[in-house]
This record gives C-alpha cells, sequence and structure tokens, in this order.
DNA sequence: CCTTGAGCTGAACAAGTGTTTAGTGTATTG
DNA sequence: CAATACACTAAACACTTGTTCAGCTCAAGG
C-alpha cells in the first residue's frame, strides 16, 4: 500500500496511471478517486478541477522523466527501461498520450529529448563513433521518433512478434534489428539516397 | 460538397473524419451527424450503436487502406502520402487510433502491412539491395513502426522541426536523414552491435 | 387512391460525466 | 476553551452522452 502518502499524492498517482492506460478522456474522476482511496469530491477540491489534475500530472511526470533521464549520463532508453519497467513504460505511455493531445508540457519534454538526443549525436560525431548528419535536427527527431515508438509499440504490433503483449522480451528483440540498422543500415548501396538528392535539388 | 452520396456514406465519411481527428471516445454521435449533414438518431438507426459505427468505420479504412496499399506495386509510403496527403494521413491516423485501442481491425492491418514490409526485405535481398537480417520479423515491425510513427508525428515534434504543424514539407524534410540511416547507419563501427551481441548472448 | 415501407426527425430518456453544496469531523491556534 | 481552518464526504446538480420512441414525408406498388 502506498497509504503512508497524502491524499493529494496518492490521487496524483493514480490520475497518472489512469490517464497512461485509458487516455485523459477515458478516465473518469470517480475512478480515480476510487484507485486513490477517496471520493470524488477530494479530488476536485484539491485540484480545482479535472483539467487542473491533468496539468498538476502533466507537470509531475514531466519531472520524474526528466529527472531520469538526466540521473542517466548518457541517456540510454533500453537501459533505463528495463531498470523499471512498469513504471518508467507508464510515463513514458503517460506523455505519449499528452503529445497526442498537444499539451503544452509535452512540447517542454519533446523540446528537451530532441535537444538531448542532438548533442548526443553532435558528442557522437566529435567522439568519432557517429556518422556526420546533413541534418542533425531532424535526425534527432528521428531518433526520438524511434525510441518513443519502440517505447509505446501497440499490442497488435507486438503480436506480430508473438508476444501475447508488449515487454522487456518485446523490448529485447526489438534491440537487435535496430543496432543493425544503427550500424550498417539496411540498403547495400547509396543508389536510393542519390535518387532522393537529385529530386530534391530538382524542385 | 459531397451530398450526392448516400445518408449512409456520408455518415460514415464524417466518423471515420471525426475519429481520426479526436479519437473515438472524444467524438460524440451528434457532431458526426450535423458533420453529415444528419440528424442523431439517423446514424443509430442506419448503425445500431456507435459501437456499430465504428466497426463499418474500421473495415472501410482498412480496405481503402489495403487497396492503396495493392495499388502501389512496391509501397512507397512517402510517394503514396503526397499522392493525396489529407485523405490518406487521415487514414492513416485512423488506423494508428485504433491499433491504440486495440480493435480487432487494427490487428488486420499490422499483420497485413507487417507481412508486405517483410516480403519487400526478402525481396531487396534477394535483388541484393539490401543486406540481410538476423530477424527479419522484427526489423520488419520496426520499419513498420518508424514509417507510422513519421506519417503519424506528433505536432510537438514537427514544431522542433520549425513547422508549426505536420505537412509534406515535415515529411521531406525527414526523408533525407532516414535514408542516411538506411543507407549507412548511424554508428561508425559495430562495437555498440558487438556488445549487445555479447550480452545476449551471456543471459 | 391508398397502403406500405424506408429514410428521416425532434423530443424525450437513462446513464454517466464533472462539479457544487452543505455539512462532518478533527486538528491547530489564539 | 472557543474559534478557525482544513481534509474530507454524501448527496444533489447541471450537463453531455448514447439511445429510444412516436411520428413525419414521400416514393413505389397493388
Amino acid at each position: 500500500m502506498s497509504s503512508d502518502l497524502t491524499a493529494q499524492a496518492r490521487i496524483r498517482n493514480a490520475a497518472v496511471e489512469l490517464f497512461a492506460r485509458d487516455g485523459f478522456a477515458k478516465a473518469n474522476v470517480r475512478a480515480i478517486a476510487a484507485a486513490a482511496g477517496v471520493s470524488a469530491a477530494l479530488v476536485i477540491h484539491h485540484f480545482g478541477s479535472k483539467e487542473g489534475l491533468r496539468t498538476v500530472c502533466d507537470e509531475h511526470v514531466l519531472e520524474v522523466l526528466l529527472r531520469r533521464s538526466r540521473a542517466a549520463g548518457q541517456p540510454d532508453l533500453l537501459r533505463e527501461y528495463l531498470a523499471d519497467p512498469d513504471g518508467y513504460l507508464m510515463h513514458v505511455r503517460y506523455m505519449t498520450r499528452a503529445m497526442a493531445d498537444d499539451a503544452p508540457t509535452a512540447q517542454a519534454f519533446v523540446d528537451r529529448i530532441v535537444a538531448e538526443s542532438e548533442e548526443i549525436h553532435r558528442n557522437g560525431v566529435a567522439a568519432g563513433t557517429m556518422r556526420e548528419s546533413s541534418d542533425p535536427r531532424a535526425l534527432a527527431v528521428l531518433n526520438v521518433l524511434i525510441s518513443l515508438g519502440t517505447l509505446t509499440m501497440p499490442p497488435a504490433l507486438a503480436r506480430t512478434l508473438g508476444d501475447e503483449k508488449f515487454g522487456p522480451d518485446t523490448l529485447r528483440r526489438l534491440a537487435k534489428p535496430t543496432l543493425e540498422l544503427y550500424t550498417h543500415g539496411l540498403y547495400t548501396d547509396d543508389a536510393p539516397l542519390r535518387a532522393l538528392e537529385k529530386e530534391m535539388s530538382e524542385s
């Protein structure tokens, strides 16, 4: 039990969990209250409104995720995830949903991880472990997209891998093809790339 | 105007659009009816329930997407998208939302595009244009993830590229780093890959 | 012509929603 | 000790939701 927490905190935690699981629209105040072991009225009393509760949750999740990413010097999503699969996944899912709803906090999160991703690349280039890119910012966005997409993979996609539902196993299995892609790409020559470059220079 | 369509079709089209834009839970029958220029009661009359409407929409979108992907011999998502950005995007978004809700139709869609993606890779390997993979299925899933993720990119992510909202420009800009990744990867050597392989053989 | 049936509607209904209100108990404080 | 403030609740409220119902319109068929 987490009953030694203040009621406000219990409500917030329950809300984060339900928002992450069901989405903001589908999750309702009474269910959140029940999960926190309090009345629905208390939720409103403490947070003003469901929207107010959301704002607090947004900021809390943002803070937790950023603290985490700061803790791991060189952010390694896979390792970070494996350390606390359920908790981390819940928070990432929450943020992904916030991004879908285009919540203001999501922008702060995105700005931050894109910047971090770009910096990792910059360091990698400086250290000689990574190739330069024609568009570092776009590359960072792509990397963020891949990381988040992998972590929040829809069940239907996980099922095509044989896993009944997403879990550490799924992620582990995806890790190798991903690293293979990142080490030598997929195409055997640069014809497709040159074709695109030619096409772009024409228009 | 699309008033020459039957009312049922107009309702279905409006529903697909609103489900894609707002999600199933947030979109409400009255709004769909209004968008189709009919009464809310008619929606229920024709489709039995909101859930019934969803089923019809699911199957419709699935059919449209599969027909499209069949039309383009070698499916090229980028080109396919550029041909009819708004329409295609709407349907992909719809499917992505269906995947998030884990709708049965989404599974059919996923099975299909993963299989297609795997076949493209197989053909590429046979033709010598693509490298072999240690896990073709997982690679296919990764590729689908990247494609869908890019297409349904959240606004917050698009904004870090300077674009106010997602559109053809965003996609065009991402195309090059993506192709660069697919032609020569990102890492300059295979140390990270070997490290992972070693780690996996140990456990 | 009239009957039938299908497309269609406004109004009502029942359930679920976020929120308000009025009030309880329980500490803390002057 | 009295008073104030705070955490908390049950019940009610207002509104939205999906859905039902009774009835309208109107073209097709006997």
